[in-house]
DNA sequence: ACAGGTGTAAAACGATCGTTTTACACTGCG
DNA sequence: CGCAGTGTAAAACGATCGTTTTACACCTGT
């Protein structure tokens, strides 16, 4: 069991740093030490691969971020970024370097977006008394806005995304 | 000059849909109908290729665009993204592709970051009476966030974005 | 008519891809 | 002891990659 994790996260690294199409399982076999062998009979295919690190990296991803508040969520957002480097969102990633030609990484993709669609419905739902489906989505741009802008824009975009987020609860003042 | 511009037509179209990394020369011979001498005289390499398909994209992509005001703007972004399809920004995928590794096409993401900055600063100033970064940065959040966003929630996510972009032109009512 | 440029068709280049195979060593368990 | 399992090392698989080359056909202008 402590070999696939080698593996997973060895490979969830160098994909994250060079991106997925432009690592060789040879580059994933030399960084773990492994034979090649070991590596195909512990996880398969590349893309067996792939949609485990995806998997795996869900799972990580929803216990570090702290949905409970709006504050909570972008302060969680900001130790993330901080520690795991800011190179924009993975599962979008993945899905254009394969435009969903495989359906493994098709299914880990999508079982992510619903995962996160319902932590921010939910999350708008306690923070507004009731659900708002127009500001769960405004709340789904901002932060798929912080991580894809603070790929080039640094930090600054998630404090941003934070200011805008907070006026989303703030009733509207009409003229 | 209208070999190279349907190269560069046919190249843009297959690196948007199926990825950089994923798309071979062959792939664009093929589709070209021309041969792989004619192509290669004409853009050099696949790394010359994709930075010609990324700056001539750029010089569309703002005359496209019209950034006289926010409502403009998000008319002119629904509009392209309809078109164009909704795969996220090219810039941002290509970047994450290769990483920064080609010169040339590191540039050309960084002028069209450069470019993009500049017009939603100037639509700001424009807008508020004054230059404001932190305005200037959340929307940029904003538009990040819709163009990513809109590949897996759809136009919806434009229009939340726009409906927040209204806000942040609205002055803070106090408690 | 001939030279130069521009195109095609197709083979070939070495490199690298994902994956499988062969051969061998070590371990723990019956 | 012996056998099954798990690991390494390294060669080999066919496919495909980006690119160059060879050979040939077609215009165009002096």
């Amino acid at each position: 069991m402590d070999i696939k994790n080698k593996i997973l996260c060895v490979a969830e690294r160098v994909f994250d740093q060079e991106g997925f199409n432009a690592t060789g399982m040879g580059r994933l076999i030399r960084e773990t030490g492994l034979s090649s062998r070991t590596v195909y009979k512990h996880v398969g295919s590349k893309n067996a691969l792939m949609a485990l690190v995806l998997k795996e990296r869900q799972q990580r991803f929803f216990k570090s971020m702290d949905f409970s508040t709006l504050e909570t969520l972008f302060d969680a957002l900001h130790a993330w970024s901080a520690k795991d480097g800011m190179r924009g969102c993975l599962y979008f990633r993945v899905g254009a370097e394969t435009s969903g030609n495989i359906p493994e990484i098709h299914t880990a993709v999508e079982a992510y977006h619903i995962q996160l669609v319902k932590a921010l419905t939910d999350l708008i739902h306690r923070e507004a008394g009731q659900p708002d489906e127009l500001m769960t989505e405004q709340l789904l741009v901002l932060l798929e806005g912080a991580v894809t802008a603070s790929t080039y824009r640094g930090a600054t975009a998630i404090e941003a995304a934070r200011l805008s987020a907070r006026r989303l609860l703030q009733p509207e003042a009409e003229l």
